[in-house]
DNA sequence: CGAAAATATTTACGATGGAAATATAAAAGG
DNA sequence: CCTTTTATATTTCCATCGTAAATATTTTCG
């Protein structure tokens, strides 16, 4: 278990030492990279394998089972969702403006990986008390979490302010995300003629209580 | 088998003058019933058709296909849903009230049928394009519409400020659910020792920019 | 009544995820 | 080095699924 005796360690993929190389990794891959072409309903266990080249219940040593597979891959997809944030984030100076492009990466990555960002969110899928999953989740949340702190608006004082924040925008956002990701928003757009898939546009107008405490100013 | 031959014509729905009397509506009831007994997994073409009476095959005559069907059990859903925010409604009396308890229904909904609204949500088994479904989901947005008319909200004056306000309230609301739905809000619930399993400890606190324009006040 | 349309059944098919038994390769230990 | 043990992968089999086609049955309508 545990990986490989003698891959090289800087590629981003293991060698081949077992029979297969390294299974465990080539069948996320192989998993997200599907996800990326078709639709989620077209992800199989047996679609994912033959990918790979190995048989059907090949899998079933490393996940158990299907949902152990896609819970493995919703694990990195959450490590991507928080990449994508993240990245957003370093090109934004002060604080509103990592405040909005926080929330334009939750939503553009939803909008650019709609298959497996409807995989992370599935408890019909995933299973959330995978502690791993649970680690690469925590990573996106720390995003948010992060952007939370110091938010002025009116339940920040309250108790436990902070926590009612995070829940607020995370709220905001994924409700934004998930229903645009459904294409709900789509059939009212031609109403105001404009495309409107900004989330900014949608946001409240938030400043910040405090001073960022060592980061940036806003 | 099938049910009664000589049925009572003044029940709500289609009258049962064929073979079985009315498959469809029945099948859409024993769909929404399996949904509240069940997880949405177990939901299936042939344990739905079994739980009718009827052969597997039979829902074809009325749906085409599982999807057509699973698209009316969510056009069902919608109705029920509406209904549902609907009522809470009734017993507020101010707009904030109003607002409060609008969005309180959208959330209990989703915990209190969380099979149904999973499906309501899913562009992967529903047809957002069916005409039916699309009104049952319009009349389910006109309660949180006319809710949002005359929000006070900094991008309420906008362009277009009322489609915001819409699509803020819709977001926040329907990602609150969707992530109460999933759970995801349970892990970091024991964080603050209370429940908070209210969206009021979420939401802003709006006010109104006008008095409303016939039906109550604030 | 008789023709036409609607409704439901039977049978068959390909595809899926999982279980069990088996095979094979790597690791461990003498 | 060789054998045992463990890890990894395959083959075979099965129950279930949604769908299609052909067939049967009922209802509607002329």
């Amino acid at each position: 278990m545990s990986i490989p005796p003698t891959p090289d360690p800087q590629s981003g993929d293991p060698k081949r030492t077992y029979h297969h190389g390294n299974l465990k990794t080539a069948l996320i891959t192989a998993g997200i990279d599907m996800l990326e072409e078709q639709c989620f309903a077209a992800l199989s266990l047996r679609a994912i394998a033959a990918r790979v080249g190995v048989s059907h219940t090949a899998p079933k040593n490393h996940f158990g089972s299907l949902r152990g597979l896609l819970t493995a891959i919703a694990t990195e997809g959450f490590v991507r969702h928080a990449a994508f944030m993240r990245a957003g984030l370093s090109d934004a100076s002060g604080r509103k403006d990592r405040l909005r492009a926080a929330m334009a990466g939750y939503v553009r990555f939803a909008m650019e990986h709609k298959s497996l960002f409807l995989l992370m969110f599935s408890a019909q899928h995933c299973d959330f008390s995978d502690p791993e999953l649970g680690l690469a989740a925590a990573g996106s949340y720390a995003v948010l979490a992060d952007i939370a702190t110091g938010l002025d608006w009116d339940k920040a004082s309250a108790a436990d302010g902070q926590r009612r924040a995070e829940m607020m925008l995370w709220s905001l956002v994924h409700g934004y995300a998930q229903l645009a990701n459904a294409g709900l928003f789509e059939p009212a757009r031609g109403r105001a003629g404009g495309q409107m898939l900004d989330i900014a546009s949608i946001m409240p107008d938030f400043g910040y209580l405090t001073e960022p405490a060592s980061r940036d100013r806003d």
